[in-house]
RNA sequence: GGGGAGAUACCAAAGUGGCCAACUGGGGCAGACUGUAAAUCUGCUGGCUGAUGCCUUCGUAGGUUCGAAUCCUGCUCUCCCCA
């Protein structure tokens, strides 16, 4: 993997770049698609290419390990041919479903004993084991097992739960050096930061991770209940010691807001649910603000859902018409908006590409978050 | 014509003397959702009120009772069976 900064912006940490992948290239700032199940939920693989343009989506290494199992993926010669999506893939390494699955899940030095959530069955994932189905996935980035510290936690919970990340990395690390590809492509390891909300675990996980080559590195367990603000003065204390020539990843962020903020301090990488959750569950993000399509009063409003908007479904479809689909809980209604929102957040980003690569991004940023976050 | 069953809030449907402004489901309204156990979850849904509370409601008109959606009587309407 390459990571070529093109640009950094005059007023901020922002900087646009371009990630080169044995999949291809992607621009940052880039907002990946989250896939967890080999797919990205209500949205086509065309879609995503040819309306989307989506230049990387992620899959999630704990659902695909479940079903349809490793097996059947190494047998269908790596994800990318499985659900035929030749663009970049990034599988998260089950660091989250440590934090959602809580109570499913037993952690031990060794690693992470889960129940499954399908059939009850346990499973143990270790950071050696973790490398080994992402590489029989064909992941072109694999992320490094941590253990996604819950919010909140004192201060001594976090420095242990960071200990134990560290030490998966140290096994992750020297596990991904020792084995090879399996589908001839490049593959990438991105090691992840965590810390909670403490800075000076922040910084020290930021330069223990860094001591490991790698292809990029991330940010983990921040947007986990606590406070945007708070949030942010963690990216900020590790964007500058993480280094510069290398693409940053924060896992799971964001809102659109958080996105614009998080580019300002440094971010290139972003992945969220947001878009797609929210637009099934009925909210619509645009450039004027976000919508609830199951409100009342879009009930007889024919307007296209968003004129701005970049999408064909933006013109082709009205607001009363989705908002029909939504609460009929007709599927197309999914579709549609998450076609919409996929598309919003990929247009934030290349906006944002071009504003910093303009030498703007700061003033536009500001502008931006106002409209942003109103309730329309 | 004879016999039987029933009428409860927007709809369906519990309740059959006080714990009932009334279970539950649907519908409606609003909210939540951040590396997806989520096409999910939560709240409200007679009126007024910040809350306590007050007022009006279980087809309709009376009655019994300290107290009635619940018991009794008349009336209206609906459904079923027999002729």
């Amino acid at each position: 993997m390459k990571f070529e900064v093109v640009k950094r912006d005059i007023s901020t940490s922002a900087r646009s770049g371009i990630i080169s992948t044995g999949h291809g290239a992607i621009e940052t700032p880039v907002f990946m698609p989250v896939g967890t199940a080999g797919t990205v939920k209500a949205v086509h693989q065309r879609e995503l290419r040819d309306d989307l343009n989506a230049k990387i989506i992620l899959g999630n290494t704990y659902h695909l390990y479940l079903r349809p199992g490793i097996e059947i993926i190494r047998q269908a010669g790596g994800l990318h041919r499985f659900m035929n999506w030749d663009r970049p893939i990034l599988t998260d390494s089950g660091g989250y479903q440590v934090f959602s699955l809580a109570n499913i899940r037993k952690l031990t030095e060794e690693g992470a004993m889960f129940s499954s959530h399908i059939d009850g069955s346990k499973h143990m994932f270790t950071p050696e084991s973790i490398v080994e189905i992402q590489r029989a996935i064909g992941a072109d980035i694999i992320m490094a097992l941590d253990e996604c510290t819950t919010w909140p936690s004192d201060h001594k919970t976090a420095k242990k739960s960071l200990d134990l990340t560290h030490q998966w990395l140290a096994r992750g690390a020297g596990h991904f050096e020792r084995t090879e590809p399996l589908y001839g492509h490049e593959q990438d390891f991105f090691p992840i930061v965590q810390g909670s909300v403490y800075k000076d675990l922040r910084e020290a996980s930021a330069h223990e991770i860094c001591s490991y080559p790698a292809g990029g590195y991330a940010i983990g367990g921040l947007s986990v209940g606590e406070p945007a603000e708070v949030m942010y003065e963690m990216v900020d204390a590790v964007t500058n010691i993480l280094p510069a020539d290398k693409p940053r990843y924060l896992m799971g962020v964001g809102t659109p807001v958080n996105l614009l903020e998080s580019i300002a301090l440094g971010i290139d990488m972003f992945d969220c649910v947001i878009p797609t959750r929210n637009g099934r569950n009925g909210m619509l993000f645009s450039r004027n603000g976000i919508m609830n399509m199951r409100n009342n009063k879009w009930k007889d409003d024919f307007t296209a859902l968003d004129p701005d908007g970049t999408c064909f479904v933006d013109r082709q479809y009205s607001k009363a018409y989705l908002r029909h689909l939504i609460i009929s809980k007709e599927i197309l209604g999914a579709q549609i908006a998450s076609l919409h929102n996929l598309s919003f957040y990929l247009w934030l980003m290349e906006e944002s590409g071009k504003k910093i690569r303009e030498g703007r991004f700061g003033k536009w940023k500001n502008e931006m978050i106002s409209r942003l976050s109103q309730r329309i």
